[in-house]
DNA sequence: GCCCAGGAGCCCG
DNA sequence: CGGGCTCATGGG
């Protein structure tokens, strides 16, 4: 006996409450209060966001945050924002050297100021606007051919973004399907998107729900070692000989993560 | 000091 | 295809 997925999603929203992902800065309009949130910034209102910049700094979250706290990764959202560079045409006209500096806290600066510009640059060629009125099938590919934009980064933007029904697969989902018994610890990428499509009904809104959801859990509950006495989730989960590692082995670690 | 964070690309068998 | 390596800061 295993939970499903649906089972899964009530209990952690049952347990924490919506999530008010993507947590956007606050930049509102031509007096901005840059302050960051780091979660609930508007939790249950899928509405936002409803303007292209936007939807652009949460584009520039996605490569910002890649395999980095979002701490670190918001600090650079900031430095972006305090320069106006949440702003397709302005970030062209910098310099890769200049966006690395102001990157810099969101670790990798080097390379996630050429991914930006990467970004951009298809951005200018391929408006947001226009983007909104394709479909998944049409988009997914051009995204994934920018270079810095991978499967998480690409699927990010298309649903927190763009607002597109497409699930957002992590690291942390992989690790809680396989200690839950639902995948493979080999499982793809595709395979285990394919499985969320599959058993999740295809909603934006619940794609959005869900994957904030199991970054909660994970971050806070389902760790590498993970702490399973206070978990939603333990009367179903697989006691499986990888899924709660005694100790962070370099072994038991890797086993895990694969 | 050590470990790790919402990855991605490249290289090599 | 898949493992191994590289990229790098800041917080616990």
């Amino acid at each position: 006996m295993t939970l499903s997925l649906v089972e899964i999603y009530k209990s952690l929203l049952k347990r924490y409450g919506p999530q008010g992902w993507w947590p956007l800065i606050a930049h509102a309009g031509t007096n901005p209060t840059l302050r960051g949130r780091l979660t609930g910034y508007h939790p249950g209102n899928f509405e936002l966001p409803n303007t292209e910049k936007q939807m652009l700094e949460i584009m520039l979250g996605g490569i910002l945050a890649q395999n980095t706290s979002w701490v670190n990764a918001e600090k650079a959202l900031l430095q972006l924002a305090q320069n106006d560079l949440i702003d397709i045409q302005n970030l062209i006209d910098t310099s890769v050297e200049q966006l690395a500096q102001l990157v810099r806290s969101s670790g990798y600066y080097n390379q996630k100021a050429a991914r930006i510009h990467n970004l951009a640059r298809y951005l200018e060629s391929h408006p947001i606007r226009s983007l909104l009125s394709r479909t998944i099938a049409q988009v997914r590919p051009e995204l994934r051919a920018i270079k810095g934009v991978g499967n998480e980064t690409c699927d990010s933007i298309l649903l927190y973004a763009l607002k597109k029904p497409i699930f957002v697969v992590d690291a942390y989902t992989k690790k809680l399907l396989v200690r839950n018994g639902l995948i493979s610890a080999i499982s793809t990428y595709e395979e285990i998107q394919t499985l969320f499509h599959r058993e999740i009904p295809q909603s934006v809104e619940i794609y959005n729900e869900f994957h904030a959801l199991i970054v909660q859990h994970c971050v806070h509950c389902c760790l590498k070692v993970p702490l399973c006495d206070s978990c939603p989730l333990k009367e179903l989960c697989q006691k499986l000989p990888f899924s709660a590692p005694k100790r962070g082995t370099k072994r038991s670690i890797k086993k895990d993560q694969r």
